[in-house]
DNA sequence: GCTTGACCTAGAGTTGCTCCAGGTCGCTAT
DNA sequence: ATAGCGACCTGGAGCAACTCTAGGTCAAGC
């Protein structure tokens, strides 16, 4: 696939797909004849993948030594689990912390509310 | 209230609050007579809001000119309850890219288990 | 054969902090 | 008194994670 299509699938731009290969932060991408890039499925989906960790809050160090970890096999495994679920918590405190900003704006939009109809 | 206790209330760091005085993302805060920072409640509510928006990803560009309307008076109430209207979707759109990535997590992890489990 | 569009690189610019060096002030213990 | 401590101050450097720009290659369609 070429890169316009993996900036599409996984909502990362093109720009940024770039960036995370000269960075080592996504697997070397395999190159055409003239020096484009040509993804793997897999390479997809782990572009995918580390789409979804980047976009909840994963720091960029953390997710390539997720993939330094993927490379040595399953011996890592359980290290691997590990830094997902230390990930999810990430998710949960996230979660907490969109309830908490949900309700002060449906307070203030009720408090607006009042105002403006006292305007009307 | 000194500005180590408005960072403990507020969870921003001091750093971030000098940052957000200094760029005009903050009301000016009054001083005591050898220049220290005195947040008065007005200030503490202010940053606890805008703790609470940049935390679930409000640009600080946008944060300020939340500010600038307030100070305009309540000729400005529609055009801030809009904004935070806004907001509020992007809230429902983190949300949803924490749900997938959470599912994304639990089918991983079921993976893992499963190869420890042969690996025992 | 020339233009168009998708790609390439290197490097500068942006956002939003975070850290550091060097300095002031008020308080306590010697 | 004074020496040290802790909380604060400023200006400016450093950093993470992009994002944009300039200048260039190449294949395909008109």
């Amino acid at each position: 696939m070429r890169i316009s299509e993996i900036a599409a699938e996984t909502g990362l731009s093109i720009d940024t797909i770039r960036y995370y290969e000269k960075a080592g932060i996504c697997p070397p991408i395999s190159r055409s004849a003239d020096g484009r890039r040509l993804f793997s499925n897999e390479n997809c989906e782990w572009l995918t993948l580390l789409a979804s960790l980047r976009e909840t809050g994963m720091p960029l160090k953390e997710m390539s030594e997720f993939g330094q970890l993927y490379q040595r096999g399953d011996a890592t495994v359980a290290q691997r689990k590990a830094m997902l679920i230390a990930h999810g918590q990430r998710l949960e405190r996230r979660r907490a912390a969109l309830a908490r900003c949900d309700a002060l704006l449906q307070f203030k939009i009720g408090r607006y509310d009042e105002i403006l109809g006292e305007q009307a």
